[in-house]
DNA sequence: CCAAAAGTGTTACAAGTACACCCATGA
DNA sequence: TCATGGGTGTACTTGTAACACTTTTGG
């Protein structure tokens, strides 16, 4: 280890996902120069010498969405020779859920802009680099973590309905399932607090509530079906 | 991304498992060199800009084991700030699951070298770096994949009994379980192909499997007691 | 009183769990 | 014939799956 050996550049990535109109929709950005100039990329950039990867990831996300809070998890590192034709680039790549109110505000926000967007992860176009990898490698993760774990409430509000949750499961497997059945196993789960009924609704008011748990915990959550 | 950054070093450490008389094993290699020298560290090593990570680990397993086939996966990738005193170094951990064969020839290859031994996770000496976190989530990693997948056969030679399973299964996670019932949901899996009868064993003679599937299949294979 | 969404229970079937004895072989 | 490890079945409990109607509210 004494010696110097030449080194790789080092960036992060950043797969920013979030739920809108029932729909599973991942941020990318126009990327401006070459390579893959004018071809959509997943955000990124390269880490600083004095920022930990999770920094380093956390900074990207609110550089590119102005969000300051969201679930964050490392996903996988890419690292193959001639992913980038720049050069050694070697890509660690995390994924973010943005919960309904996050990514309303974004979308707001960058709509005049040409260059970031929201895609249906159901009509992605060509992306530069291993991108496409990277980023059907994190629906797979998306989907085992929804069914073993808590993470999918990081993409509801802080108070939300057993329809909202539902709602969310079937944008995310685009699936239905059973309304009965779904209730009866996430509240058998044990991991909901009550908060009362919904009020100013024209329709019977449904209760909400609120995630007791540390979100992320794996408690195996959907029916099999 | 056309500037030039500084750039950090990138390291991949590889934790090598093994099943030893029924117990889990990690191999460990003593420092020669400051920074903690003398201590125990899980072997890894630079780099080089011409191979990919996956390559690079391979290598590595090469040169510590002489093993050229081992099941291996990506584990996670640490890099906090001041993880290594001599600056910023990110490592990009893998994990190998060796057969029982490949890892009695390098206990035999290595019990007369003073710097490379298996310790058993369960009695683990100080270790260099972060390396006990790294250890540490390594062997959440592999229950959860002993739970789910088929990664355990890949511990044991291509033809086994049913016994051998259920003991390896009994060393991960550490507790005995119901022989009828281990044998039930294994057979009911339908991933085993019957291999003929053990010879030459001064007991009733086990039947021999082989797995139908690639190693690493999503599968759910224990039961849950 | 209508539209809209919330809420609820039962039966059938599959899977998981607990548990103890006989079997085939070589020495 | 004995020691050793291999192999097997059943009753019970728990979880999953299929399925349709009533309730509450605001307009």
């Amino acid at each position: 280890m004494e010696k110097e050996y030449p080194k790789p550049s080092v960036t992060v990535d950043i797969i920013v996902f979030s739920v809108q109109n029932n729909d599973l929709k991942v941020l990318l950005i126009k990327r401006a120069i070459d390579p893959f100039k004018d071809n959509w990329a997943i955000p990124g950039g390269f880490i600083k010498l004095e920022e930990s990867l999770e920094n380093a990831a956390k900074r990207e996300l609110k550089e590119e969405t102005g969000i300051d809070y969201a679930y964050l998890e490392q996903l996988y590192t890419f690292g193959d020779v001639n992913r980038d034709p720049r050069g050694r680039v070697i890509t660690v790549a995390y994924y973010a859920l943005l919960d309904k109110e996050s990514a309303k505000q974004i979308i707001k926000a960058d709509t005049d802009v040409s260059d970031v967007a929201w895609f249906s992860v159901a009509k992605l176009p060509t992306l530069a680099f291993d991108h496409s990898k990277i980023l059907e490698y994190a629906l797979k993760r998306l989907k085992w973590k929804f069914e073993y774990t808590t993470v999918g409430f990081s993409m509801l509000p802080k108070k939300f309905t057993l329809t909202d949750i539902q709602e969310t499961y079937e944008t995310i497997f685009n699936k239905k399932f059973d309304k009965r059945n779904f209730r009866k196993k996430i509240l058998s789960l044990g991991i909901l607090k009550p908060e009362g009924k919904m009020k100013q609704v024209s329709n019977r008011p449904p209760e909400m509530y609120s995630l007791k748990k540390k979100i992320g915990e794996v408690v195996g959550i959907l029916p099999s079906q």
